[in-house]
This record gives structure tokens, sequence and C-alpha cells, in this order.
DNA sequence: GCAGTAAGTTCCAAAAAAGAACCCGAAGGC
DNA sequence: GCCTTCGGGTTCTTTTTTGGAACTTACTGC
């Protein structure tokens, strides 16, 4: 199987990789939500080579997950920005912040955390079903289609 | 950056990539999920070749994602199981499924769903704080070292 | 008119993945 | 006994992707 048929999958856990699955792109993305929005500040935070910075940019624009926007007309300069289609990846990215921290934690950095923007509490992200609020696990429920 | 070097970044971003962040890292986790648990079978579900698929089982396995078990003595034979950390990974698998199902759709195939095991309801998966329940979401939130 | 800045491109070398064939140690058929 | 199959890999060779650095373009400020 190839990189590229993987968007045309029926499994959507393929179709999610072939929009984020790649090696950069999350790490792209999280700079987008700590809110870097210009080719050079990605490339000297990530340490990306400019090359493939330059792709992954344009793919998640083709894919819809970010917006390239003109903020200069001359010379004409681009920011990005996460559509709300980027934005839905949020899960994703703190999912794996809190597997990471608790699972493959870092030897020496402070514990890194999410608190609520209005009251400064420490958050535990937990993945539960909106209605019932009842914890997504492996053995309580089943996948599949309709 | 060289990928090699991202287990021992300080991001918990790049440290959770540098296990699962590789292409095809999450759809062989995909494939432990649904009870997956030898290597031709991986081989002939994924489509992925044997020289690759023998690198990430050996990888996960390290990295303690995955137990390799002897399940036959003579000849050797081996299965690979989900451990506790390994299974710590279903939010992240059930976030993109839920991104991929809302956000890049197929076109012919029936949706993707989650049910309750036991009832039979289905799931509509939301991050939420543990303990409130609020939901997590960028503007809400800050993320940061304590 | 020279240096600096933002946003890329281009070129070449190195690393990783694809694809296919091959290996090993049983076990089963005949 | 000999041949084939099966599970679980390893070894090749060829493409594709990355990495690294230099070059381009279109301004601005000094």
């Amino acid at each position: 199987m190839k990189w590229k048929e993987l968007e045309h999958e029926t499994c959507p856990v393929a179709r999610g990789l072939s929009v984020v699955g790649d090696r950069w792109t999350l790490l792209v993305l999280r700079d987008c939500f700590r809110g870097v929005k210009r080719f050079d500040d990605f490339q000297t935070s990530l340490g990306i080579t400019r090359h493939v910075l330059a792709d992954r940019l344009k793919r998640l624009e083709e894919t819809g997950v970010l917006e390239r926007r003109l903020y200069s007309e001359a010379p004409p300069r681009h920011e990005y920005r996460l559509t709300d289609k980027g934005r839905a990846l949020y899960p994703i990215l703190v999912s794996l912040v809190t597997w990471a921290e608790q699972h493959q934690p870092h030897a020496e950095a402070a514990p890194f955390v999410y608190r609520d923007r209005a009251t400064g509490d420490l958050l535990d992200p937990i993945l539960v079903d909106r209605i019932t609020g009842a914890p997504i696990e492996p053995h309580r429920v089943t996948a599949g289609r309709d």
C-alpha cells in the first residue's frame, strides 16, 4: 500500500492518517495551536527543513486544515491559520500529550499540564460519551459500521 | 532535528510522536485493538512490507506498547499483545477516527460508529475534564509546564 | 546601493520504505 | 525419506522521502 492511496481507504484510521499521519504534521499543528502563523517561525521552532515545511503547509492547506491568508500585499506575505476542521484536531493532540506525559515521561522537565483558563484548575482530560458521560474504553465499546 | 532525537525532547507532542508518529504504527495498533496478534495477520491486513512490519513491531515492543509472547515452543511462534501502556493509546485512536468521520468522510461507506457494548447505544466521544466534565477546547484551556 | 526580512525553490546527498525473493525449523501428506 | 506448507522473519535492489545548504524574489529601512 502506498501512502497516497490512504486517503480513499474506507477505514477511518487510514483516512485520518492520510492527513496527520506524517512525521511532521502534528508538530506543525502543535505550533498552530500555540499561535505560530508564519513560515519562518514554524521553521525555527521545529528545526524542520524549509523544503519539507513548505510541502506540509501546502498539504494542510489542500486538505482544509489550514488556511493561507495574505497579510501584506507588497511584498506578498502569507500566514497560516487553523480552520474549524483544523481546530477539531485538538482532542487528538491533547490525547497524545496526556498519553506521553503518563507513559513516556521526560526525566527532568516539570510536568506539562492543561488548566482551565478561567479558574486555573488543573484538568485531567478523559474521553467520554457526550450524552451519558460514560468513559470510552476498549472493553466497554464496539466499533464498526452502521 | 532528526527523528531519533525526538524521544528525548521535552515537548510531550514530540515524545508521543517518537512512539506513534510513524506512518504505519497507528495502523498496526488499530489492528491490535481489533484483536490481530500474529505477524502474518498484520501483514495481510495492512499490506505493509514484512520488513517494515518487523521493524515496527520491534519498536513497539521496545517502547513497551506491545508485548511479544511465545505461544508455541516448537516451532517457536510469537504473538503480539497490547500492554496497559498500549491500551492507553485508545483515546488517540478514537479521537482520530471521530475526526476523520466528521471531516474527512468516505464517499460511499456507511458511517463508522462506536456503540456501548452493553446497551448498543450510539456513542459520541468527546474530551472532557474527569472531575468537572467540562469540555476541553483550545479557547477554554491553557497548556504549559507547572 | 547595501543589508535585512519573509517566504519560498532548487540541488545534491543520505536515510527510509516498497517490492520481491530467500531462509529456517517444524509438521503433515504420501 | 521427500516434498510442501506455515509462521516469522531476513536479505536483496529500487524508489521515495528527508536533510542540509545555497539561491531567488520582492520589498523596506538606513
